[in-house]
Order: structure tokens, then sequence, then C-alpha cells
DNA sequence: ATGAAAGCGCTAACAT
DNA sequence: ATGTTAGCGCTTTCAT
């Protein structure tokens, strides 16, 4: 029978929002059973718990996550670092994580960084409990004392597309996907593989980000060439900014070479589109004339055609998205090592070399698919 | 109670963090004059703001965004609404709405919404002003409902990339965006232009997104064309769903018609995509055999050199956030609504019709640009 | 200009 | 099982 916020008048009084108080004595019990309630306590009575429910309901009572984040000493936020937000695979695993975070309540902060002083700065503020419950890093390495202060500050924290010892990760092998992208060439029958990609970097310092996962597809190609018993030719293998631009550059220069590649494997989907075009203004037909493989199987690599290295991206966030909620439930996660498949998907970018250059048939069926060719 | 699950390492005191009271016990003086100086506040003598400087420093004190929060009776965070994060588009906003909000202080809560379901459920929490201080939504239209509660709960709100009356909003002229790709199209010389995009949508409603632009698109598609004369075929205005193979689709079931349109207007650069590869797969060049242009002049646009209508996309969401920001600080933006500007970018993909079909000589250098020709 | 004290709305420890 | 109460760490009057 409480007064709905004094009808009468015409004016609307500001509604005052419901606090938990208000709840409590519209049901008649204390604060501290709606917040039982509230939090799914077990030590409710079913029928106290539908008496507050339904008082709930009638004050049209809303918890303040404010307040219940201070009382708890930690708020009901996520904290998730990504570096080039922009980038389809970024951007991928972000998605992830927002839609498992969100499942489980939590709100996701996103923190973008572009340069190594946001890193800094950003990685800083994290390790303020008041500010996220704990932190998501995707694909990005943090410097050996940034992640001494997140441990140091108790801070729940996941990893996701990088590496780092003693915290939970959800990674690829690299390695292994450098492998898989080079075989795939060879089985077609290529013998002059060349790769496209970023600076293999060093470790991640005051003034660079250190990624490592080219240094890592390298490994693998050079593994993968030497097993097939091909010497590795360093001049095959072209580093440059991450864009398709500054890739198209390199293939350019790859194409010009005496004894040009007849496959290029490029760091990533995106370096691909760059090595595409740049084959296509030197009117090199691909896959006729050059094959292209690329790296993680963004939307865009399936409207091209581009043959790639599939990795589950938006999967890679769910996961650790799940793993840092199971951190903050209090729970231990293991292994602390995940690890996520990768698949060779052949599309019509990649076929064998134009004159039967080795041994191997193509075992592929050469598929082909849609592309475009602006300038036949 | 003492320690929570910490990382791995073993001892370690515990080491409390200085609250503001600390500060104040170490810079001798009382928690209000920190509070102010941490504030910003006028009201502190120099010698005295150096002091409680110190002080934090000497504590490495960091302020409880929480408990700030609290007392303050809004966080410093804000929630941003996106709908399909994914799209390119959008996150390049969603980029500009971070960069401006971190600057700002501010941090940003990011929902993604993919259904109307989601839409419905994230409306309804935002009007929770112990949430966010305020939001900004971009390219998602709300129903009148939600709208209406998020006046009532005197949230502070911009639009980003939709409008409705009464909301701060940047937006562009999407009407005459369709007019300009048009017109581009015209002065080629093409008298057959056909439109592909997303199904023109009614309002938003319980089981609907409503999206506008793809309307405003083809209103503007059919002014161009009028203006020249040229009467709008219907068969020649095709829609399905954002994505690249659907457009794909559309695209090939134009190209077999009997009169076939030798330039097609795709609603963004995605669905473009979808064009451009339907197009290869039906053996036809462009812009040899079809023109293309497409919408937004996203990344891989420039890739693939696709003609398009360029809108600031990073732009767009950064000034949403300043307007925010003004908001949040209790100062009135003006104009209500800001339009950004609009422009063509004829790259490789748009080209005079193949036989002269009416008059215009092609005012355009017809440039061609770098692609992919799979088939070759 | 600055100190003291009253909340902000909730959780959790402690009673009962 | 449920009520009571003491904080959580800060901002903000209100005095002084």
């Amino acid at each position: 029978m409480t007064d709905r916020q004094g009808a009468a008048d015409g004016q609307r009084a500001a509604p005052r929002r419901a606090r938990i108080a208000d709840v409590a004595a519209d049901a008649g019990v204390g604060v501290g059973t709606v917040s039982r309630v509230l939090n799914g306590s077990p030590h409710v009575r079913a029928a106290t718990r539908q008496r507050v429910l339904d008082a709930i309901e009638r004050t049209s009572y809303r918890p303040s996550q404010l307040a219940a984040g201070l009382s708890r000493g930690t708020p009901r936020s996520v904290a998730i670092l990504v570096p080039f937000l922009t980038r389809p695979s970024v951007v991928a695993r972000l998605a992830g994580v927002i839609e498992v975070l969100g499942v489980e309540g939590y709100d996701t902060i996103v923190f973008n960084v572009e340069t190594p002083a946001q890193r800094d700065h950003h990685a800083y503020l994290l390790t303020e409990r008041h500010r996220a419950a704990g932190v998501i890093v995707i694909s990005l390495p943090l410097l050996r004392e940034q992640r001494a202060a997140l441990i140091a500050a108790g801070m729940p924290v996941v990893l996701v597309d990088v590496a780092a010892p003693g915290f939970p990760r959800t990674v690829v092998d690299d390695v292994r996907g450098g492998e898989l992208a080079t075989r795939h060439l060879l089985d077609l029958g290529h013998r002059r593989i060349a790769f496209v990609g970023d600076p293999r970097g060093g470790r991640p310092a005051r003034d660079e980000f250190g990624f490592r996962s080219t240094a890592d597809r390298i490994i693998g190609y050079r593994r993968a060439l030497t097993a097939a018993g091909i010497p590795v030719d360093p001049t095959l293998i072209r580093s440059g900014p991450h864009s398709a631009a500054a890739a198209a550059e390199l293939t350019r220069d790859l194409l010009r070479l005496p004894d040009p590649p007849t496959a290029i494997f490029a760091n990533c989907d995106t370096q691909a589109l760059g090595v595409l075009s740049a084959a296509d203004a030197a009117g090199i037909p691909v896959p006729g004339g050059l094959s292209v493989i690329g790296f993680d199987d963004i939307e865009t690599a399936v409207h091209l055609g581009l043959s790639t290295v599939r990795q589950p991206l938006r999967e890679s966030g769910a996961r650790g998205a799940a793993r840092l909620c199971r951190l903050l439930r209090g729970e231990t996660v293991t292994p602390l090592r995940e690890e996520l498949p990768l698949e060779v998907i052949a599309r019509g970018s990649t076929a064998p070399p134009p004159s039967p250059a080795a041994g191997a048939p193509a075992p592929d069926g050469g598929g082909r698919r849609a592309g475009y060719q602006p300038n036949a």
C-alpha cells in the first residue's frame, strides 16, 4: 500500500530511485535478506524470496552496480586491453569476450592501445582493483614489470593470443601455423616460397610492442622448408609495417627478383590482401602465376577466395573470457596454457606453380573462387 | 578472509592500498582538502596543494573510481551501444569514441547488439545512472519507449549515425550520399544503374532493427536518376541480408537480367565486395564490363581500389564522444544535429560503361587500381 | 582556505 | 533463515 510517489499532485515529483532499504521495507524483511536474494544466496526461504522479488517489482528497484562494487571491493566489470582495435582479427576476439562476459554479468571496459606509451599508461591503470575485477589482454605482450605489477596487485589476468609464463592463456601454435601454411604450398609443388610479414620484433620494450607471432610463423616456415629439403633463402623473407600497403610494396620487390617466388605466405590475411593487389598490379594472375596464402581467416578472406590458415578468433576471446570468469569465482584454471586448433582453408588463391617445378602433382582440386579483377 | 586467491607467489605482505585518509594524514591536512586537490578545485592554496601532491606520491595513492563514483552519484564511465561490433564501419567509429573518452578520463563500456532482444536488454540496463554516466548509441535505432526511458532517467545520451528527435546526434546525409554515388555513375555515362543493399526496413520494432540508412540512400539514388531524366527501374533495386555473400547473390541475378546494369551502387563497402566477387564469378571485368561504387570507405576499399562514398567514420565517433563529454560537464550541445561531410572517392572500380551508352565522355581519367584476379 | 562529518547504496560479518 | 550493523573510499555541505 505504499504511496505511488505522491500520485495525486499533477507535477511528477522526482521519482527517487528505490534503494535496497525501500525494497526491504516493502517486503517486510531486512536489507540483508534482500541482498541475499539479489546475489542468489541459498539461505533464503522460497516464500521469503518471492516476497522480496515482488517488492523489487513493485518498487521497480534496480541495484546500484557502483555501491555493490564498492562494498564488495571490486566492480562487476572487466578491463580488456587490445592493440589496434580496428584490426579484424582483434575485433573478432573482442566480440567473443564481450559476449561471454555479458552473459556472466560483467561489463566490458575496452582499452585500445596504438602506441607503446598507451600500453604503459593503461597497464598502469589496470593494477587498480577498484577499476576492474579482472583483466583480459589480447594479442599484446606486456613488459615484465607490468606483469609483475599486475601480479603484485593480485589482479586476475588472462591472456589471449599472447604468452607469458605463469599466466592463464589461450593461444594457437604459431610455429605450427607457419608450418601448415608452408606445407600446403609445398604440397602443391611450390619450391620457391616467400614470406611477407611484420618485422620480427624482439621482446616488448619501452618503445616497442614486441609482437611475437610473426617470428614464430617464420620459424614454422623455415622448419617446413627444411623438412622438405629446401634451403631457406633469406631474400625471400620480407617484413614491413603491418598493413596491406606495406605488404604490397614488399611483394612488388619480391616479384622483381631474378628468380621470383611462385608462392607467398603472408603473415596475416590483411597483409595477404596487399600481396594480392601487388600481384595484380604486376599483371601476375593468382593463383595462375602466384599462389598466396594468409593467416587468420577473417571475413574478407572468404569474399576474396583467399586460402588461409584459420584460427578460431571469436572463440579465442570467448574462451579467455570464460577462464577469467572462473578466476573471478575463485576457481583455478587449468591447464594454464590452452591451445586452440589451426586449420588450412584452401580457397582459390593457391594452386600448383606455373610450370611443374618439382614433383607433387597438385593434390588439391585446384579450387578457384570469386575475386575482383579491375584491370581485365 | 585474509587474502583472496592471489597469483602463484607465496609471501608478500598485503600492501594495503593507500586511501584518501592516509594521504591526508601524511600531508597533515583533512581529507576534504585532498579531495579538492584531486578534483582540481581552485580553493586550495598552492603550497597546500603541493604538500598533498607530495603525500600522494609518497603513499603511491590511487583514487578509487568506485568510491568516487558512488559518492558523486555517477561513475566515470560511459556506455556505448553498437550493433554488429565486428563490422568495419562500426569498429572504426568505436575507436574514435574510445580515444576521445580515454583522453577525457572516462572508461568506455561496450555493449554489442546482434539481435533486437539484446538491444532491448541493454537499452533497459542503461537507464541506470549508477552504471554509466552517459550513453553513446552508434548506428542503432532505439524504440520510442527506450528513448523515453533514457530521457526519464535523465541519462545524457548522444547518437552517432542514427537520428532521433530531441537527441544530440552526429550524422551524415545519407540521401545526399545516395545521390553522390549515383551521380558519379551518371557522370561517367551510365544509364542503367542498379542498387544492392539491405532490406529497406521500416521503423525499429520489437523484432526488427529498422536501420534507416539504406532507405535514405535509395531515396538519393532515385532522386539522382530522376534528375537525370532516367526512369527508376524497380527491378534494379535489390536487397538482402547485410553481407558480402548476399550481395553477391543479388548481383548474380542482376547480371543475368536481359538488360543488365552497367553499374552497381552498393549500400556499403562490404556489400560492394560481394558485388565485385559476383562480377568476377560471372566473368565480367570491373570496371571494364561493370562499374561498382560502395559506401563508407573502409580500409579494404583502398586495397581493392574500390570507388566509394567516404564518410568520416572514426571522426564521427570522436565527435559524438566529445559532445557527450560536454553534456556530462553540464554544458549544452548545439546544434543538436551535427552533420559530417560526404565525399566521392573515385578509384579503379568505376569507369565509363562498355559501349558509350549515352552522352557523357567520361569526365574521369578512368583511374584504375590494383585488385585481385584469381581466375586469370 | 580548510577541517569535520554526513552520506552515497550496497555487502558481509555477526547476532539471533 | 533472517535482522542489524559496520564499513567500502570518496565527495560535499557546513562550519570555522
